[in-house]
RNA sequence: GGUCCCGUAGCUCAGUUGGAUAGAGCAACAGAUUUCUAAUCUGUCGGUCACAGGUUCGAGCCCUGUCGGGAUCACCA
């Protein structure tokens, strides 16, 4: 009964069989919501029956509706027909049943098991420096889909990669030795990941000034950057961090504990966690097996100097080194290899990775040589990819100091909320915990809207003036509807029936006559499901935000022009639209709580 | 040069997989408030869907080409 569409779907494709029907195939038929600008719910689109009717279209369309009418009075009202298209109209019954059945089903929407397991990865930061607003979009998209999945019905296993070993960890650990004076986030007061990447930084200063005076003496750049010592003496400490080295891994370790205090905390703040965290340091040896049986299966080869290769010229691809000459594994031989390894510990049906879209080649090698290794579930790596965050002078560079950071940002949205709030007036009279509490929700709210709302693999433009408004197709233009009708709800309890309008409310009156915004609110509420499928299937949180702004902005304009509680509102009145504004609540809640968004109960 | 992605209102973005007269928000302007919360609502202005062909009853969407923007093609990760 929920879902309409199917229902006016059925009716039709009865309604054509018996019209038209040989008793062969008919064709796929299609039905889509009527558009604003003309009577009735749902259209039925009749120039792809016409082969079957022999009829013009404006007949075909008259015939069907006077056949579902007739046959399927319960549901179908009226009908009007417009060129080739069927405009059915539904019956009061049938929405305020649809409003009913929707009361009665607490989690609609949500799928409770599908029997799928999912790995979504995402995050995987490096060590050497604080999260920035590129993170930000990854971690969003990967928490927000993770959500998605789980509505859907698939058990999600979060995980996160850390990238720990490398040159770059080195750097910093060389300048903190060289410049640091033992300073460590307790004596400077600094987060763990700032105070790693200040010297990451220091690092490249002092870098690039003995670039600069080995020129001075006479080498060109090219020789300079490999002859400076810093450089060198980075690349010895990475191979004494290989040999395990006591001095250089202790220092690693206390390095990196540092890091991940500090993320941790970026990572509260933003609302996120992991159910899983991998560390290079410990999978980056992964793969060399896997290399070893391909080349043995004869889909690898080895070249002259030992290094072994994949041949993907016959795939419209390049060659791709897979071992070096000298034995060491690359990036992919590690993925390859942690690939199979949570293949084989989670049996996962799907491993969905959130990476920018800089490395779509190296997930198109990914699947391509998986698959070319035997393994069938290839099929079921995903890698959603997501474009660039870029700012209004264009793309953040580190060494210009465009780069937002991560903890800035969040604390400057939150900041804003409040002083935004408290100048409206809206938080008199509440507790400094309480204040606190809904800036931050409001903050991070249209931090997040912000971000999601947009098509994950769109490049987009994160402009700090319009990221902070919070009026419009916005995070909380959403959480104010919701904070409304808690208020509402708050309000009719005190008149002293909430739990009768909350829960018992489903049977209405039979004669009652909806509103037409009435029905278009019943009508949006009952397409959540196929929202939280289409997000699921789409790995997009996007759909999902661009439904609940439609329900908020819906409702919004209901509120505007109906009272609820308001004196001279009949009983039954109250009642219905209690119920009405109780169920847009809950679904806004529950599908801002896919986009990771908190709902305040005030604002 | 090869491969992939993108191009919709001044700006930021939608566009339900090929359906009707292409929609929102922001910005600008004009209105609505003795507030069931105005962080709201109503209206005006704003378009050669980059361009040119093609496919068909019908194209912003599919195909081909052109132009423009981005990414990538490392014995970096």
């Amino acid at each position: 009964m929920i879902n309409a569409e199917n229902t006016v779907r059925e009716c039709a494709k009865q309604a054509v069989g018996a019209l038209y029907g040989d008793g062969g195939a008919l064709p796929e038929l299609q039905v889509a919501k009527t558009r604003k600008e003309f009577a009735g719910d749902y259209t039925l689109v009749t120039f792809p029956l016409l082969k079957l009717s022999r009829k013009s279209p404006e007949q075909t369309a008259t015939e069907i509706g006077e056949w579902m009418r007739e046959h399927c009075g319960e549901t179908i009202g009226d009908f009007n027909v417009i060129k080739g298209f069927l405009n059915l109209s539904l019956t009061p019954k049938f929405w305020l049943g649809c409003l009913g059945d929707l009361m009665q089903t607490p989690n609609y929407g949500f799928v409770c098991d599908s029997g799928k397991s999912v790995m979504v990865e995402y995050s995987s930061p490096n060590t050497n420096k604080p999260l920035h607003l590129g993170h930000i979009r990854n971690n969003l998209l990967g928490y927000s889909v993770s959500k998605i999945l789980e509505a859907n019905g698939c058990n999600v296993l979060k995980a996160n990669l850390v990238n720990d070993r490398g040159i770059h960890i080195c750097k910093s650990m060389l300048a903190w030795l060289r410049f640091g004076g033992g300073e460590t986030p307790e004596s400077s007061g600094m987060k763990g990941d700032h105070l790693v990447g200040k010297y990451y930084v220091a690092f490249d200063q002092a870098y690039k000034a003995e670039i600069r005076q080995l020129m001075e003496r006479g080498l060109d750049e090219e020789q300079a950057k490999r002859e400076a010592p810093i450089m060198k003496e980075a690349q010895e400490m990475l191979r004494r961090w290989e040999a395990k080295d006591p001095e250089v891994y202790g220092l690693w370790e206390r390095m990196n504990s540092w890091v991940y205090a500090g993320f941790d905390e970026t990572y509260r703040a933003m609302g996120v966690s992991f159910d899983k965290v991998y560390y290079e340091s410990n999978t980056y040896l992964l793969g060399k097996e896997l290399v070893q049986k391909g080349l043995e299966q004869g889909v690898f080869f080895r070249k002259e100097d030992g290094s072994v290769w994949a041949d993907l010229t016959g795939d419209g691809l390049d060659q791709k080194l897979l071992l070096r000459g000298d034995g060491t594994s690359v990036y992919m031989t590690q993925d390859l290899g942690t690939a199979v390894q949570r293949r084989e510990e989670y049996n996962l049906d799907k491993m969905i990775y959130v990476v920018g879209n800089e490395q779509n080649y190296h997930f198109q090698v990914l699947k391509l040589i998986l698959g070319k290794l035997g393994f069938g579930w290839a099929d079921g790596i995903y890698h959603l990819s997501y474009g660039m965050v870029e700012l209004p002078e264009g793309k953040m560079k580190s060494r210009e100091g465009t780069v937002v950071d991560a903890d800035d940002l969040i604390a400057e949205m939150i900041e804003t909320a409040r002083t935004v709030a408290v100048e409206a007036g809206k938080l008199d009279g509440l507790s400094d915990e309480e204040i606190a509490e809904i800036s931050r929700m409001v903050g991070l709210g249209a931090l997040k809207y912000f971000i999601l709302k947009v098509d994950p693999k769109k490049t987009m433009l994160f402009d700090p003036r319009e990221s902070i408004d919070f009026n419009g197709n916005t995070g909380p233009f959403i959480q104010y509807t919701y904070a409304r009708i808690k208020s509402l709800q708050r309000r009719g309890a005190g008149a002293g029936d909430t739990a009768a309008a909350a829960s018992a409310g489903a049977q209405f009156d039979e004669g009652r006559v909806p509103e037409p915004k009435e029905i278009e609110l019943i009508k949006l509420l009952a397409e959540f499901a196929g929202v939280v499928r289409q997000a699921g299937e789409e790995f997009s949180p996007a759909v999902v935000a661009a439904y609940a702004y439609d329900l908020a902005k819906e409702f919004n304009q209901y509120y505007h022009d109906y009272p609820i509680l308001k004196e001279g509102v009949s009983e039954a009145d109250r009642q219905f639209r209690l119920s009405l504004a109780s169920q847009v609540a809950d679904t806004l809640g529950r599908a801002m709580g896919l986009l990771g968004i908190e709902m305040p109960e005030r604002m």
